[in-house]
DNA sequence: ACCGTTCGTCGAAGCGCTTCGACACAGGCG
DNA sequence: CGCCTGTGTCGAAGCGCTTCGACGAACGGT
């Protein structure tokens, strides 16, 4: 009947409308959506029926502007080359789901479109928030992160984080904890495999911490380590794999920080006469999901690529209620032992 | 001046201090922005100069609020298992750009928030039109978006596209083409190394349609043809190989459509005593870059994920601006001959 | 010289919502 | 019994923008 005269088309019933249904003020239904006022259990009812039959649903805009909250964050995401594009899936994916859970949706913004696409989408109050991965040491988005007006969050760790907000994995323990393991078990010999030389050469905080914490974990426990860039294809693992090999036999242990490379390591060693774990121990910096399908299963220091999203969800509401948040939240690492590491043959037996 | 006394925090300027300041009408700033009504040189060139000078932006909800259009649009991604993780990150990519380009943004929706979070984005009017992907033969969503308000377009193919926008790529053809390529070559057995079972299982336009093509077309060609699906583990391909290859050990062709078993395949071939692509050739439906860094470089039917995701947004414009467009685009596909494939080696000198 | 156009600009009326102050009414207190 | 304090509700004033109708000025045709 509503719909059938007078009205062609059924337009998005307003506030006005369920007020109006409700036999109350519009101010009041206002209240019982937000319940920013007491309104009595009748009237709420009342008002929650009229809004269901109506099939009402407030003006997003409309409430941006007068509320000047958007209800909206935005993600800016790496989607470039070299990236390790399933775990920034992950992110993704946690970062939604939670903001869902505190009621806001979630804009994609590409890094390629740079600083600019950031304070676009802050100053027309398009978002209430931002979220940006994939910083680098050096970031052209941080003095702006700054000085912008709406409060944000980092996922990774840029050289200079003050006044800032990050979250990240603690990449510096993460490599020192592959390595303590493999000197654990008796390794003298490291070498990390990482992310493509390209990462490095942007200075992508992630892999520069992996590094350093490899090396000095392997200076503190007399270990020799050598570390080098590696590319994704099958190929180029291969080779870099062969080339390490043979300008080090004596490597027993090995450290791949390239969710893209753990697949053609595994596959690959076997042909160079190495067997995992008997002849090369492999410990992997990945997600849990990766190493677990492996063959065999890697030992991993797994990164929670679900649990930062959500903190850094958590964090940013934080910061958009006025709540004081620490500046870097850097996850502890935790090493998962699986099938992919034993002691060196060659001291297999005089370990212990 | 103006924000030195009276105004402690630099607010963001409104529309209404530029017009103060340009000395023009508040309508007649909007007009220089939208262009929708001539204005003079000489005013337009005043306002804008006191835009650039006061840093204006307009406000994202008031003007969606005025202008019943959010410019936002609604990219409904699918985050879950079984995907082809790249391929996605591919279109997100190209829909934001070209979203861009309409100067358009993107909202986020991931698809297990299910029909209920495009009916969210679509009646609070957070966004002006949608676009879903991964849109199953039977999708729950369809139905949905032909009732919704807003206009949509699907990446995908559903059973029924009567009412809808649909691109994808003509997957049917392609499975049809590998086929007449590798029967051209001389091949009489061939196989499909499909999508995962559960891509199948929950009835994927792209794995059907493929693997109707294929099947087609090889009794068009007089060819045998085996099917089967494919989980995406390096471990797993081998599995499924070598059961096929036990199995049919005359299959001479073997067409794979899964960007993540590739590399596995093309490692796992050579180990069974099979070489590319004297042994057993092979032609892969999958993104350019993965068929060219692969090795040897892989024959193969690119699936055009920018140009998917582009023509998607650009149809998605059309609908908005009112025009009408067609129900079902579907891009050829084109096979690119590369080092994988070749004639069979009994038939070799036999051929020509 | 007059009228009809076109051009450039203005003012005002919303768009649908939140929020502030006001107010009516009901109890509890002294 | 009057006063005060909560409760629950309402009305109205914006939030910052778009858009419609109006209007003065400049201009060409007759």
């Amino acid at each position: 009947m509503s719909g059938s005269r007078g009205r062609p088309s059924p337009e998005q019933p307003t506030i006005a409308d369920v007020a109006r249904h409700a036999g109350v003020a519009v101010s009041t239904v206002s209240y019982v959506l937000s319940g920013k006022r007491a309104i009595s259990e009748v009237t709420r009812n009342r008002v929650l029926a009229s809004i269901r039959l109506l099939g009402y649903h407030p003006h997003a805009g409309a409430r941006a502007l007068a509320s000047r909250r958007a209800n909206v964050i935005a993600l800016v995401l790496p989607l470039r080359a070299g990236m390790q594009v399933p775990v920034v899936m992950q992110f993704a994916m946690a970062v939604v789901t939670t903001a869902r859970r505190f009621d806001h949706d979630v804009l994609l913004v590409t890094s390629d479109e740079g600083p600019a696409g950031l304070r676009r989408v802050a100053a027309t109050a398009l978002v209430d928030g931002v979220l940006v991965m994939d910083v680098e040491l050096d970031d052209a988005r941080v003095p702006l992160l700054r000085e912008l007006a709406r409060p944000g969050v980092l996922i990774g760790l840029p050289a200079d984080a003050t006044g800032l907000t990050c979250v990240d994995l603690d990449f510096h323990r993460a490599g020192w904890a592959c390595v303590a393991h493999l000197a654990g078990l008796g390794h003298r010999r490291v070498a990390l495999l990482g992310a493509p030389a390209a990462v490095y050469d942007r200075g992508t905080g992630f892999a520069h911490r992996t590094r350093a914490g490899v090396v000095e974990a392997a200076a503190g426990h007399g270990v020799d380590a050598v570390t080098l860039p590696c590319e994704e294809s099958a190929v180029a693992v291969r080779r870099t794999l062969t080339d390490l090999l043979e300008r080090h036999p004596d490597v027993s242990g090995l450290i791949v920080q390239n969710e893209a490379a753990v697949d053609p390591v595994l596959a690959t060693l076997p042909t160079l006469g190495r067997r995992v774990p008997r002849d090369v121990s492999v410990v992997a910096v990945c997600p849990d999901r990766f190493a677990e399908q492996a063959h065999p299963m890697l030992t991993a220091v797994p990164v929670p690529a679900e649990e930062i999203g959500t903190r850094a969800v958590s964090l940013l509401m934080g910061k958009l209620d006025g709540e004081a948040v620490p500046e870097v939240t850097l996850l502890p690492p935790r090493l998962t032992v699986r099938d992919s590491t034993a002691a060196p043959a060659a001291t297999a037996k005089a370990d212990r």
